[in-house]
RNA sequence: GCUCGUGUAGUGUAGUGGUCCAUCAUGAAGCCCUCUCGAGGCUUCGACCCGGGUUCAAAUCCCGGCACGAGCACCA
């Protein structure tokens, strides 16, 4: 039957498995320009990370470019933090390793804006509106027109004038795009394109009166910096549409526009820069790169490789669908490309020190065990045993065979082991362990939600150096955060 | 309420009319290997929101429900 009406459907392939990112829609190689634009009222977050990372490898995918445009118009609501640019920017470059093809910054382009928003007052697409929020809305709640949208050109520029000169004040008057009252969305009915703020702007001070609202700024600069490809989150769609109602005004063509949604990781719950800000005020956290918050610095300061972020936000591709996904999902991104460059180091926890006893009154003054136990890094750790004192947990007391990992299956007798066979002879359990001469305080800190919790061990002092991640064994992955001879070891959770 | 969007295993994701009793990752369970509870290898578990329709054939197209999310700020 098949063989008759469609004989091509038989010897079809196998549908394959799409990697990466989905095409760029109308994109061409070398003309694809994209921007990634956040408020900089604080650091990067992980739900920023999306964002940059999508943008970058699109560029990449393109031999296109990245504008990194600091959508700063706003200095009352969410006010800017004049050192945020500087860390966004380094954000993005640990992120995307390497700088934004373009940095531009709103604040510094506002004379721009006024420039097209006076054009639009001249040319008649827009109005000053001096409603109050509350009865506009009520006005276009019933699709009525306001008294103020009538007005002359000349009467709107004069308005306009008293705007920007600070004889208006704030909540007076607003800019409007003229769409149409009878949209059927009632966002997009006139809808608010600037308005008067007098409070002080961290990088331009009392410069400006006007401020333009995200939807016109945006809309005007992707424009001026030819942007092709807007990639956004789906709660902005209607900004796109209210953006291409004053793209056809101006009479210009709208970019490409994909959308993602929400994101949010399980163990933190949604982003939220200023919520962060506020907790870190009141001290409920210890900073930015406090290991507790979502912030790329945060992540960065645990040992969270680059590449790892990057792969697991590829590989979660671009969708409209709100999803929640697990930290453990990005931390096994991360062990995969973390391990083998992670040397292994005894930690033990909750440590009992017992004297041990060697075949016939025989020693071993050393032991040389890997660095790592696959040799991706070559070499080995030496361990001196003469003091005949080991470390080990607790719990792993509680039975009475165990083996000394690399070394020895030994028999627990009260506060004594000793040694049965060098070689392993079956099947105990492996238990990690420390001589005396090699132990070394150490207090690992492990963020869990909101709490920190604090376990106190004793830390194989071998080669330990600061800002290196390393494997305790049979515990997990940690980044060593004291200087290099410190008398107590600090070690910052990572992940298992 | 109005407007818009999304529904594939626990969590993500691939798949846009046939070879799909549906991909891959993650997760869980188990096994092998390894002197880590790590790495590697293998096995198993587990999904097309529901109901109609179109068609020889529907995860895929159409209609209707339902669920969830977002926008309706002089925030971004």
């Amino acid at each position: 039957m098949l063989e008759e009406t469609n004989p091509e459907a038989l010897n079809r392939q196998k549908q394959i498995r799409r990697t990466g990112l989905k095409e760029l829609p109308n994109a061409k190689k070398g003309e694809v320009v994209l921007r990634f634009a956040p408020n900089p009222n604080g650091p990067l977050t992980l739900g920023h990370a999306r964002g940059v990372t999508i943008n970058s490898e699109y560029a990449n995918l393109y031999d296109g470019k990245v504008v990194l445009r600091f959508d700063d118009t706003d200095s009352k609501v969410k006010p800017p933090i004049k050192e945020a640019y500087r860390w966004i920017e380094s954000d993005y470059e640990w992120l995307t390793g390497k700088k934004p093809d373009v940095i531009i910054r709103a604040s510094e382009r506002m004379d721009i804006y006024l420039e097209y928003a006076e054009k639009m007052l001249g040319e008649g697409f827009g109005y000053v509106c001096k409603c109050s929020a509350a009865e506009f809305k009520k006005l276009r709640d019933n699709s009525e027109e306001c008294s103020c949208r009538n007005k002359t050109e000349q009467e709107n520029l004069s308005d306009w004038i008293l705007m920007n000169d600070g004889s208006l004040g704030e909540g007076t008057a607003v800019v409007r795009v003229k769409t149409s009252v009878n949209l059927p969305n009632p966002a997009l009915r006139d809808w608010p394109a600037l308005r008067i703020q007098h409070s002080l702007h961290p990088m331009v001070g009392n410069k400006y009166k006007v401020w333009p609202l995200l939807d016109f700024q945006s809309a005007i600069e992707d424009y001026l910096q030819g942007v092709t490809h807007i990639i956004r989150g789906k709660d902005l769609m209607d900004s796109t549409r209210k953006q291409t109602l004053l793209y056809e005004h101006f009479d210009w063509e709208y970019p490409e526009t994909l959308y993602w949604g929400r994101v949010k990781i399980h163990e933190f719950g949604s982003f939220s820069t200023s919520g962060m800000r506020k907790d870190i005020e009141k001290g409920v956290f210890n900073g930015w790169d406090d290991p507790r918050l979502p912030t790329l610095r945060a992540l960065q300061r645990r040992g969270f490789d680059a590449d790892a972020m990057k792969d697991f936000w590829i590989d979660l591709g671009l969708t409209q669908k709100d999803i929640s996904v697990s930290l453990q999902t990005i931390e096994a991104f991360n062990s995969s490309v973390i391990d083998e460059r992670c040397e292994r180091r005894a930690f033990v926890r909750d440590p009992e020190l017992l004297d041990i006893e060697f075949i016939d009154g025989n020693y071993l003054s050393t032991l040389s065990i890997k660095r790592h136990p696959t040799s991706h890094i070559e070499g080995d750790r030496i361990w001196d045993l003469i003091d005949r004192k080991i470390y080990l947990e607790k719990k792993d007391l509680l039975k009475k065979e165990i083996r000394l990992k690399d070394f020895a299956d030994v028999e627990i007798k009260k506060q004594k082991v000793s040694v049965q066979s060098y070689e392993r002879l079956d099947k105990r359990a492996i238990v990690h362990w420390l001589p005396i001469s090699m132990a070394k305080k150490a207090i690992l800190t492990i963020p869990e939600g909101d709490k920190i919790v604090i376990q106190e061990g004793m830390m194989e002092d071998f080669e330990l150096i600061k800002g290196s991640i390393v494997q305790l064994e049979r515990v997990g992955y940690a980044i060593i955060e004291s200087e290099n001879n410190s008398d107590i070891i600090q070690l910052l959770w990572l992940h298992g």
